[in-house]
DNA sequence: CGGGTTTGACCAGCGC
DNA sequence: GCGCTGGTCAAACCCG
């Protein structure tokens, strides 16, 4: 992790702060005793009460094909860019937070609640990890001879180019649920012991052939009631068929809610509130969206009673989100 | 049998 | 240069 920042990270957290209900609730996951750091809730107050403009915001997918750093990023979020302080207030653990980082050089960080605390920063979001560090890696392999020459040929990369990263967005998600549907199918690749953390860090890779779309899914050793979704890259495809046209069936609200004690994990309302340009991009381009409006989650989950409280466009979250964030539209 | 997951090993980058 | 760590590979395994 270098200070150089060419990786963009933009980090969109999802904290369900409006869960309240659920966090007394909810004992299962009771790791949830986040409260909201005064300058949080400042910075969100403050911000909230300037009033959304929805003309000031422009899209995910714009903002990942156009080369930004926070103030394009922040301004695209009507933000001040210079909020990194917000974002460093998050943590109460001393140790800069994970997400970040994936290896090469810092990341920038662009921070997005749902009371439209939106703010950026530049640290290294350094991922801590291990605790219980793998011994084994550091094993070195019994080389059988000769077996596994082709294996580190093709592995081999000349030195010099360095590998160019994506554009990354993490999201941070209060779901019991390590792997959330975002629509696209997903093959795992690798699964990592995270430093620091119990959890380990699952890779995947979009299995669609000729997309290059990677995420990572790892879960807050702070928090482990959220999961922490990587994205880098962008797809060059739209969400498969089959996902979207059975997305009813595909994604029930079961899925995003986890059987008990558990919370949904679809992004609330509040964040719709904030995103309209996304929302309607998104819903529309996405060709998902059902029903217009949206949906009470109640009314579907009578267990999940406090899910009432958001009104969902359809089945979707991260499926109708994503895609519009992440979909290249070649010429 | 095809596609996805698991898991041990390898490799590159980075910090010391 | 060395060790640590994140990221990836790929064989073995699992499952429908």
């Amino acid at each position: 992790m270098s200070d150089e920042s060419k990786d963009q990270l933009y980090f969109h957290e999802y904290l369900f702060q409006d869960n309240q209900n659920l966090a007394s609730g909810s004992s299962s996951t009771g790791s949830y005793n986040h409260k909201p750091p005064a300058s949080i809730a400042a910075a969100s107050s403050a911000y909230s009460s300037q009033g959304f403009d929805p003309s000031n915001y422009m899209s995910f997918t714009e903002c990942l094909q156009t080369p930004m750093d926070y103030n394009s990023m922040a301004s695209a979020f009507g933000l001040s860019p210079s909020s990194s302080e917000v974002f460093a207030s998050m943590e109460s653990n001393p140790k800069p937070m994970e997400v970040g980082d994936l290896g090469g050089g810092g990341s920038d960080i662009i921070l997005v609640t749902p009371n439209s605390s939106i703010s950026s920063s530049s640290t290294e979001v350094g991922a801590e990890e291990d605790s219980g560090k793998s011994s084994k890696d550091k094993q070195p392999k019994e080389t059988e001879v000769g077996g596994e020459s082709s294996k580190k040929v093709s592995k081999a990369k000349k030195k010099g180019d360095k590998k160019q990263r994506e554009p990354r967005f993490a999201f941070m998600t209060k779901s019991e649920v390590d792997h959330l549907e975002d629509g696209y199918r997903w093959r795992k690749y690798g699964q990592k012991a995270v430093k620091n953390s119990p959890f380990p860090r699952s890779y995947y890779r979009c299995t669609t052939q000729k997309c290059t779309v990677k995420k990572r899914v790892e879960r807050s050793f702070q928090d482990p009631s959220t999961v922490i979704t990587t994205y880098e890259g962008q797809h060059n495809h739209p969400i498969p068929a089959t996902l979207r046209g059975n997305a009813a069936a595909m994604f029930p609200p079961s899925m995003f809610t986890p059987p008990i004690g558990g919370r949904p994990t679809f992004i609330p309302q509040d964040f719709f509130a904030q995103m309209p340009q996304i929302m309607s991009s998104s819903t529309s381009q996405a060709g998902g969206g059902t029903a217009p409006g949206s949906i009470n989650y109640s009314q579907i989950n009578p267990n999940y009673p406090h899910h009432q409280q958001y009104q969902l466009p359809d089945y979707g979250l991260l499926q109708d989100i994503i895609p519009s964030m992440f979909l290249k539209q070649e010429p």
